[in-house]
DNA sequence: TCTGGGGTCCTAGGACCC
DNA sequence: TCTGGGGTCCTAGGACCC
């Protein structure tokens, strides 16, 4: 039997952790740049506050009922996620950290515990050493898991619990799954679905095995399978390796000058090389674009990505960037307004590996020297304190975070005070 | 003014090779 | 008139996830 455990509105409860007075209070996550919302709390979900809403267009329902906001905060929600990973690490002997707020955990050997007792102690334990809520599904594959943690949350929001054993819960559970909240299945898999008359995943599982593989390709028959009970889809204790490191983002406003959107590429590929130092990686292919803000049906449109091969591996700031303004002098239109710009580093080996080129005319052993000293200084002064002169000093592209709550586990001037 | 960001996997089709 | 077939690699695009 497998359990899926899921943080109830993790960042909603992140936040919340640390301001106690805003427990039974509607409180909104938003996305970077302040642009939609990616976390609610049951209060908010209740005033009708969907997932997703661009949050210029609830301004009002937000104030109205006095809803508390927030700007991401990545630094706390992926520290408080390491606590609730380490304390569920201790319930199972294999553990699958899916998400920043889910995991798998291989219950096969606790076969003769009565799992929903067990599952309690679990919620009860996490609870107590993080005060994260959360919610636990138990069934015999990872998409019956994640049926059973769903009906959790619709209907046994209090006991948190749902373990789906028998044929008959089986059966009672897929019955209350429309097929658009099967893992796996999006928009475009629910239209096709429901146009053929597939309405649950009750249906879905009695639906000839011949048309799904024909209609859904192999996943589609991997979730099939699940669906019935036999677990298809592998437990991955390790972390698998990583196969492209990206940042893109879109600007706190429009630019249009080459230099700004340059200033913007430069920094982004700087958090590239600094990620990719970070995990020992280094990168063979970079892929960098830029666009204009889609939203405006009135504006001219403009996307083009360009992929660059390096010559040799690597995971230099300097190295990077000069590629990506070399790349960006090709797909640079002026008369744009763009909105968003980023770099991608494909084909990643690790560092340690890479094939030196006779005719390389880098001095690498100098520049690895130059980015250790660099990571060094910019860990202990804050992030940007040592930068490349391409990237600049313009605010102009930064991201809009006007409601950012403080780094309470990870930074000291900021973690909390208690007067007694 | 303002509409997220970072990932994975699969398939189809073209180029090229022998 | 009739112009192979199998394989690999690459890219683009589509679908999905949280």
């Amino acid at each position: 039997m497998i359990a899926l455990v899921d943080c109830n509105n993790f960042y909603a409860s992140c936040e919340r952790l640390f301001q106690p007075r805003l427990h039974n209070k509607p409180i909104v996550v938003l996305s970077n740049n302040d642009g939609c919302v990616i976390a609610r709390s049951d209060e908010a979900k209740e005033l009708g506050i969907e997932m997703g809403a661009p949050s210029f267009l609830i301004e009002s329902i937000l104030q109205q009922h006095n809803v508390s906001v927030f700007s991401s905060n990545y630094t706390l929600y992926g520290d408080l996620s390491d606590r609730v990973m380490t304390t569920l690490s201790q319930f199972a002997d294999q553990l699958e950290v899916y998400s920043i707020d889910e995991a798998f955990l291989n219950l096969t050997a606790f076969r003769q515990h009565n799992l929903t007792d067990y599952a309690h102690t679990i919620r009860n334990t996490v609870m107590q050493h993080t005060g994260i809520p959360v919610s636990i599904g138990i069934a015999p594959s990872k998409t019956l898991a994640k049926i059973a943690n769903r009906l959790v949350k619709k209907r046994n929001k209090q006991l948190g619990v749902y373990c789906i054993d028998t044929m008959q819960q089986m059966e009672h559970a897929l019955k209350n799954t429309p097929v658009k909240d099967i893992w796996g299945i999006g928009g475009q898999y629910t239209k096709l679905l429901t146009r053929h008359g597939f309405n649950t995943a009750w249906d879905v599982s009695r639906a000839p095995e011949e048309w799904v593989r024909k209609n859904m390709s192999v996943m589609g028959q991997r979730m099939y399978n699940e669906l019935k009970g036999t677990s298809c889809i592998a437990f991955e204790d390790m972390p698998p390796k990583k196969k492209m490191v990206c940042v893109a983002r879109g600007f706190g406003k429009v630019l249009s000058e080459k230099n700004e959107v340059m200033e913007a590429l430069a920094n982004f590929t700087a958090m590239v090389a600094a990620k990719l130092r970070s995990e020992q990686l280094a990168t063979n292919t970079i892929q960098i674009f830029v666009q204009t803000n889609a939203h405006r049906s009135n504006e001219p449109q403009y996307f083009r990505s360009l992929t660059i091969h390096l010559p040799e591996a690597t995971n230099s700031t300097n190295e990077l960037i000069r590629y990506a303004r070399k790349g960006l002098e090709t797909i640079y239109r002026p008369g744009y307004n763009y909105n968003k710009t980023g770099c991608t580093a494909m084909e990643l080996i690790p560092a340690a590996e890479v094939q030196y080129n006779i005719f390389d005319k880098e001095n690498r052993v100098r520049n690895s020297k130059l980015m250790n000293v660099v990571d060094v200084v910019n860990r202990s002064f804050g992030k940007d304190a040592v930068r490349f002169a391409l990237q600049g000093f313009s605010t102009r592209w930064k991201l809009r975070q006007l409601k950012l709550s403080p780094c309470y586990t990870t930074r000291i001037d900021e973690v909390l005070t208690i007067k007694i």
